[in-house]
DNA sequence: CACCTGACTTTGCTTTCTCTAAGTCAGCCG
DNA sequence: CGGCTGACTTAGAGAAAGCAAAGTCAGGTG
């Protein structure tokens, strides 16, 4: 990251797309419901139990993921049970499956049990391992401190010099 | 997503390397440190500044991530000003940029101003724009959906069959 | 049609987070 | 050597998040 710091005294966060992010998912609980639909979790006693959360707590999240779009609820029927709700990840939830794969990896490297991690993610066409990783549009693998931060349109500048 | 769902009633989370690396960034403010320290503020009141919290939370989660090991405090002195302490990211903590990457990729699309967003990033090398992408170590884009979970080495099972 | 189970909701309480306001302390500046 | 500034700390209070325990409700089973 170089450049452009000495001027960030004139900027205002205020729309910073991460800060937005973090509105929706910025808790523990609900970044931990995400994992859960994205490994295929569905109904809500497997949500909190899975989770270790109370039920009111799994009942509230699950409520702001599907008003927030990050969840789908539809009815489903399994063979000889009655009707119930499911909820499953819609496309905009699955869209913050790289970052659930970046905490993950973070984790494992500094974080995980001697005995080592207790998952691991396989490519499911080849069964390779698969990792988040930064690219650029040119194709360049990218390292974290390889980026450089520029103005975007939506950006807010104080009326400071 | 496939496959071995339904095992995972049988499977303790209590190593899941997700939930050990929100124990460590698991909250908002912490989170919004570390991109404020990526972006290189380094002086303590310019980090409650840019970030919109308190001195005395500031304070706190500087602490805590220094004692984490995610960012390092260290002596430093301008020309003309007495010595100081800065805070300055780790490698531990640089790690975690994908994690922030994804996450503004993430808001750039889903939560975005209209205006666009404030900031985007560029690979300082050929000035591209850098995403976070998921790729597997034979080297193919993988899918949000394209991921098999596995069990690793950490996994403790329950005595259930 | 009484019962059971899954899926929540309600209640009451404790813990955690964050804020404002004020206080402390150490060095260079004049 | 007194004041100013940067960097915190302390104190007090309010909001938010979480838990446990108990209650509700609807549909399928017997």
């Amino acid at each position: 990251m170089t450049d452009l710091l000495a001027n960030r005294d004139a900027w205002l966060m205020t729309n910073c797309s991460i800060a937005r992010t973090l509105d929706v998912v910025g808790n523990r609980s609900t970044l931990l419901l995400l994992r859960e639909a994205s490994l295929g979790t569905r109904r809500f006693d497997d949500f909190a139990a899975r989770v270790g959360i109370s039920e009111p707590v799994a009942a509230a999240r699950l409520k702001q993921l599907v008003a927030d779009g990050l969840l789908e609820r539809r009815p489903y029927q399994e063979p000889g049970q009655r009707t119930r709700d499911e909820y499953v990840l819609t496309d905009k939830g699955a869209q913050l499956v790289p970052v659930l794969v970046a905490l993950r990896q973070w984790g494992d490297t500094w974080a995980a049990d001697p005995a080592g991690p207790a998952v691991w993610l396989a490519h499911h066409d080849c069964g390779a391992e698969v990792h988040a990783v930064l690219r650029c549009a040119a194709g360049h693998d990218v390292d974290p401190d390889g980026l450089d931060v520029r103005p975007g349109p939506g950006l807010i500048r104080t009326n400071a010099e």
